[in-house]
DNA sequence: GTACAATACGAGTAATTACTCACTTTTATT
DNA sequence: AATAAAAGTGAGTAATTACTCGTATTGTAC
């Protein structure tokens, strides 16, 4: 999906397969904690407890570990979309749609902690802006078809519509989430962010006005 | 607000005040365009053609025109929060307030155009980040009151909530923006916001279940 | 018009960083 | 056990970049 250099040797060793792991986890820790500029390869090298040599067996230069990570993360990103957009829906209610969409999303953000930090500042490089760009058309794409099949009236343009604010709506849950970190307070920002999401959705549902 | 070094000549003729402002324009620029980190010194100097030597007269460094840019775009900010919380709302429909509230934030950013990226990222320091966590904080503050004056029911802790489902909305709704340009698409995506808000508002005011 | 201060200037520097390469060690194959 | 291939290693390098400082120019006061 995204390549560039493709200089890299390619693991042929189980041994060298773990250390490219160990290497995209150290990359990723850092990229979090420091950011992407300010986490040098040799930092990296040194995080994941391998030599600066071996990174660059692996990696054709900073720029690609950042986008083998990105690989990873959309890969994983796609699977949950496939299946959050896979399931049958019918006969549960809203809420219950709601509640089924938005906490695989919750669960797969901490585990990833920190992970989006790197790309959400403007340092990306343009495709891979472009690869999280198709990601999110996909995301948007599969709710257009979830509220199709919630109101077989709604026409493309208007069901897209409602998908890039439903999209919106849940990023800014994410961003909502990070400003405060007692449990407690965060649990009642997701209730209500999905009785919001709920009554949005009810209302593209039902033809709105 | 924000300082540090302080190692800066302090301008003292209208001339050097003008380059002062120059070389500020000339980062948001660069910022903007490539990123905080991408942009050298030199580089910022060649956009505002003045030497490298004149800038570093006026700011101690790299970040500090970092810090001295937040600190215009943090008055500018608060100026306008100040305005919009301070409006009379009585007598207003749910819609009309949200209309009033909304419209100045989308002008601003479209003058502010890019400047929020350079502080997007996980790039910024940690006094700048505690800026910005203060001025959402002082949004939240601005909403809460807003809701309390709806609603006279409403207890802090559930109308900060709300405020922050809030706050968490329109920063969403800015995202949304950016990712489709088409002027026709991006109205039609305000207005499903402003409906979705005031329909999130309403149930706030009428105490809610 | 002279003395003094403020400002302008940009070649040069010290420090940092992404990346290389000549060499060693480990694993696979026969 | 011998050979080859794959993987490991880190001191060194070339390039970049934030920042300095000695000098030139402009403005001010008398």
């Amino acid at each position: 999906m995204v390549d560039k250099k493709q200089k890299r040797r390619v693991p042929q060793q189980a041994r060298s397969r773990e250390r490219y792991d160990l290497i995209l986890d150290a990359a990723a820790r850092l990229f979090a904690g420091v950011g992407y500029e300010a986490a040098t390869t040799n930092a990296i090298a040194r995080e994941a407890d391998v030599p600066i040599g071996s990174l660059y067996q692996y990696f054709a230069g900073k720029e690609d570990i950042l986008h083998a990570l990105a690989d990873r993360y959309l890969e994983d990103m796609q699977q949950l979309h496939e299946e959050s957009f896979s399931a049958d829906i019918s006969g549960l209610s809203i809420e219950e749609i709601v509640d089924r969409q938005i906490d695989p999303y919750i669960a797969f953000s901490e585990q990833h902690l920190g992970f989006k930090h790197a790309f959400l500042g403007a340092e990306v490089s343009a495709d891979l802006a472009a690869a999280m760009a198709e990601l999110d058309d996909a995301v948007v794409e599969g709710i257009k078809t979830a509220l199709q099949r919630l109101n077989g009236q709604l026409s493309d343009k208007r069901a897209t519509m409602a998908a890039t604010v439903l999209k919106g709506m849940v990023k800014g849950l994410f961003g909502a989430l990070e400003s405060d970190t007692d449990p407690a307070f965060q649990a009642g920002v997701i209730a209500e962010y999905k009785r919001a999401l709920a009554d949005y959705i009810r209302r593209v549902a039902q033809g709105e006005g």
